[in-house]
DNA sequence: CCTCAAAGTTTACTCGCGTAAAAATGGGAG
DNA sequence: CTCCCATTTTTACGCGAGTAAACTTTGAGG
């Protein structure tokens, strides 16, 4: 399958592929060594770290390397060395505002602290997701990341990750947490008791509608849900949602399972909590359609919807998403610095199991 | 920074780091070699292509496999063949649906292929997409699938890429397009017209609302939809967006700038078509917080949001977005395509730069 | 049981660079 | 102008595989 050009020699001017280019290609260290006379020891050192080779020689490899047009190969750099400088980094769905919100934090700690991202994206299929963990092993990655499909990853690839390389899981638990693998997310049990205190204070007690994936979050956060209603003497009570399709597209299930019960006249003066913003943005919208949030006749408006996330586009819904805040920032820097702890024994080798979990904060919007 | 453990020897026992793994970790083929007594080129043929070995040494491979932890290290695999496997894709912006939409399809296309992906955000920073470039040619990618920032892409990094690997440009061209680098993306031209004569024909005509970024798309809408204003014989007109704070966050760009001017009663009852639909989503917004939507007495409501791009949650507005459709899907596929030309390049070398503009589709619905 | 071709084994070299050790160089302090 | 230490150069080997060539084994057909 990769081999294509069976017969073709690989010398330095195939590699150019016969592509113009105004600085001469320079393929090798060695090449380069004996194109500007400095060693190629030397030359090794200087890319690892410029400052440790003397600053005459420094300039003189730094000017010649204006010349030509040389960089030094990836992988063969890599291969030798005792740490790649490669974090990898698994999440479930791309087309997830909170996910990339999550990704872009990673990536951005990560290019500060000069490692390289590998991502890769389950695109919601348990299969995708072991293939992906087998490339990050493979790639000997540094550490991984993994925010994880949840119910239908497979226990025994992600026992096997954590086998082989330093994890740390985020947003949600797999549904078996290997040994040695630390997590860090929100505070299910602190977000979800915020914004359903708030919404029994202010109105009618919450329904609670569940995410479509049973991973952690939708669990935790369903008997969060119930907890707290009990403590605050409610019944809790969950939106009806039998024989409705299960998959990644939150929106889609929200929307169409609300706009049939408001077409049923179900739910039309209830308060409905989301399991997330997206199923809230559905939600939404079915309500908009059946003109939910506009008073009947002068009084005010008895139906409310919240979430949970702040998703980015949670606040240019109409009317805008009233919800609790995930620290996407703060879960990405604590991710990173469990990986480091890891990467880089410390003298005292504490390797037990970390989980931290963050506070989410009330976003008040117009929503409820 | 990337040497920890300076005295350790780099034993298996090291490698292993002390984790229990019920199977016995293999590093090397050299060792699994010997362990099962299977000649290593053996090995190396079975796992480039397990249908390159008789059936019955692959079953005596395939067996002694589940009985140990072993898997071939990435980069010595890549090392020494004529082709990575690897294709590389630079998006300008993680938290953009589009954006994200377009990468899943290529992601998806890559494993049809075989391929790995690697991704690099430019996190709408020049100097990280300059970066993002390196990495990919000193990682020797078989091609790369570039989102260029735009106006602030800097032309010689963009040049040196095309001098060095395959490249396919999409969604936008770079401010200056290297020679030899095939492009792939919306036919604008036609897109806006289509969505410009359909808000002629069925009201008055649009404003149009400039997206921040110059890039190409910026504009070749702007452009596209002046001529199209021309040629039905209205005045093309912009909403007025001096000193605006130039960045990614589109829908806030949007919104603060649309409030302003309702706020003073301008546009108030106008026909605003968009640059894309990150831009009419912080429209809307700032069009229900005025009620422009609502009619003012009985009557139809004059006010209307048109958008571009049919973003993922575009259908979930309110009210929904009348867009046009990009169809990432195909300008994915055509990418790869382009690319896969450019690698295996066929008998009769045609390399000429390929610039392919997929149509788009009107998706009606209320919001215009 | 023999024959031939397909498949596997041996052996050896390659890829691009990390890295260790010994020898050579070079520049500043005295 | 020496002496010495910091750098650099030489030399050589290793990483984990791909790959080519020559030789040996295997298995189906006659």
């Amino acid at each position: 399958m990769l081999r294509f050009w069976a017969g073709v020699k690989k010398t330095s001017e195939c590699r150019n592929r016969g592509r113009q280019v105004k600085k001469p290609k320079i393929n090798t260290m060695e090449e380069l060594s004996s194109a500007i006379s400095v060693s190629r020891p030397t030359l090794s050192r200087y890319f690892q770290d410029p400052g440790s080779v003397r600053s005459s020689t420094r300039t003189k490899i730094e000017t010649a390397l204006q010349r030509v047009d040389y960089v030094p190969n990836f992988f063969a750099t890599r291969m030798n060395r005792r740490a790649t400088g490669l974090i990898g980094v698994i999440i479930p769905y791309l087309n997830d505002l909170f996910y990339t919100s999550l990704l872009e934090a990673i990536e951005l700690a990560a290019i500060a602290a000069d490692y390289t991202v590998i991502t890769q994206s389950s695109h919601g299929d348990a299969a995708l997701e072991a293939r992906a963990v087998e490339k990050l092993i493979s790639m000997n990655a540094d550490g991984v990341i993994v925010a994880p499909l949840g119910a239908s990853s497979s226990g025994e690839v992600m026992d096997r990750l954590a086998a082989n390389l330093p994890l740390v899981f985020v947003d949600s638990r797999p549904a078996k947490m290997p040994e040695r693998a630390d997590f860090v997310g929100t505070d299910n049990r602190q977000s979800i008791r915020l914004i359903a205190e708030y919404l029994c204070r202010t109105g009618s007690a919450p329904l609670f509608l569940r995410m479509p994936r049973l991973n952690s979050n939708s669990t935790e956060r369903e008997a969060a849900y119930v907890a707290e209603m009990e403590r605050l003497g409610h019944e809790p009570a969950f939106v009806e949602a039998k024989g409705a399709a299960e998959s990644w597209d939150f929106e889609a299930f929200a929307y169409k399972l609300l706009d049939a019960h408001f077409s049923q006249g179900t739910y039309t003066t209830a308060t409905i909590l989301c399991a997330n913003d997206r199923l809230a943005i559905g939600a939404i919208r079915a309500a908009n359609r059946h003109r939910l949030f506009q008073p009947a006749s002068g009084g005010t408006a008895k139906f409310r919807i919240a979430g949970h996330d702040d998703h980015p586009l949670s606040r240019y819904m109409t009317p805008p998403l009233t919800t609790v805040s995930q620290d996407a920032s703060a879960i990405a820097n604590a991710a990173m610095r469990l990986l480091m702890r890891r990467v880089r024994p410390t003298g005292l080798q504490d390797n037990a199991a970390v989980e931290e979990a963050f506070e989410a904060t009330l976003r008040l919007r117009e929503s409820a």
